[in-house]
RNA sequence: UGACACCAUUUUUU
DNA sequence: AAAAAATGGTGTCA
């Protein structure tokens, strides 16, 4: 079975305040070729920008017989399928463990969906603010990537992993242009 | 009579963890003098810390002919006055509505007989996480606070408590610190 | 069931 | 240095 790896990331400017702008961007990898997605809107927050990236993505594929990697620096994100949130969601009502309705339902049913329409899915936690702005240092960024991620990564996978992430990242703030 | 205003305030740093460390901090306050405390210890929790802050306040008074007002944002130590749930424990043998031993019961009684060796003592809740950061939007915070607490303060008074919070809470910090 | 604290984690920002 | 968006938990009581 063919494999898709996406690279996500979301941003919001002035998060929390009552006006802002927030962006995302996704970065898709597929038999060798390339594929960027980017959007973005106003009045939203940082993790509905992060879940964007990946629901967006996921949308874009023209099938579901396919092995999907999804890289992401959102912990909001990726643990609620790696430790299983939703489950515990599903199940009491969508309370989360404050007892408190859990946020943003309509996105993490869309979501949830979707991953559950795909032939295998598999989220990845990676560091945000990853730097390829060294070049000469990369063998210094990549021993100090690898000690502060779960992921280990060889030296080729990091420097495509720090690639797109930083590509998804430029996206996302495109995503907010027209605003910023 | 005179007055003695104290405010405190408990920390636990990693509180439920195995390893953890707690602090308490208080500000006494008397005829316009300032007197500051704090502590801290091991393997405790963040309760023990509210209740260590009070208990050491008082003891730090050399008479007991005052009028004592005790600021806490505990529910766990102002209830127990407010609400009198020292008195159903005194008499039903210090089980709490689940019929279990009542925790901390040395450190009560320490406290219950502290405050009963004053002529007077009040409790007095008020919310944690008062915010001084912005002296310019004070009214902004001052209308916030009052709309979220039980007591009302007029303005100056908001201005004296939440700058004796923030000490407390600071002096509790600092009770932990050789730890940190 | 409710309430108040105390934390842990990752982002997003100012 | 400090706040918001979000999740996970314990300490304690009624």
């Amino acid at each position: 079975m063919k494999t898709v790896e996406i690279f996500c990331d979301g941003a919001c400017s002035g998060n929390g305040k009552e006006t802002n702008v927030g962006g995302w961007g996704a970065v898709l990898v597929y038999n060798g070729q390339k594929k960027e997605l980017f959007g973005g809107e106003a009045s939203t927050t940082n993790n509905i920008m992060e879940l964007t990236a990946v629901i967006e993505a996921l949308k874009s594929l023209k099938t579901t017989s396919l092995e999907v990697h999804i890289f992401s620096d959102s912990a909001y994100v990726v643990n609620c399928f790696r430790e299983g949130w939703y489950r515990k969601w599903q199940l009491n009502g969508w309370r989360n463990s404050k007892k408190e309705p859990v946020e943003n339902k309509l996105l993490w049913e869309t979501l949830i969906n979707l991953v559950a329409s795909f032939a295998k899915v598999e989220f990845y936690k990676i560091k945000g603010h990853l730097n390829l702005d060294a070049p000469a240092d990369i063998q210094k960024w990549y021993k100090k990537f690898n000690a502060n991620n779960d992921l280990q990564f060889s030296l080729e996978e990091f420097i495509v992993v720090s690639t797109y992430n930083h590509l998804a990242d430029e996206l996302a703030n495109k995503g907010m242009a027209p605003y910023k």
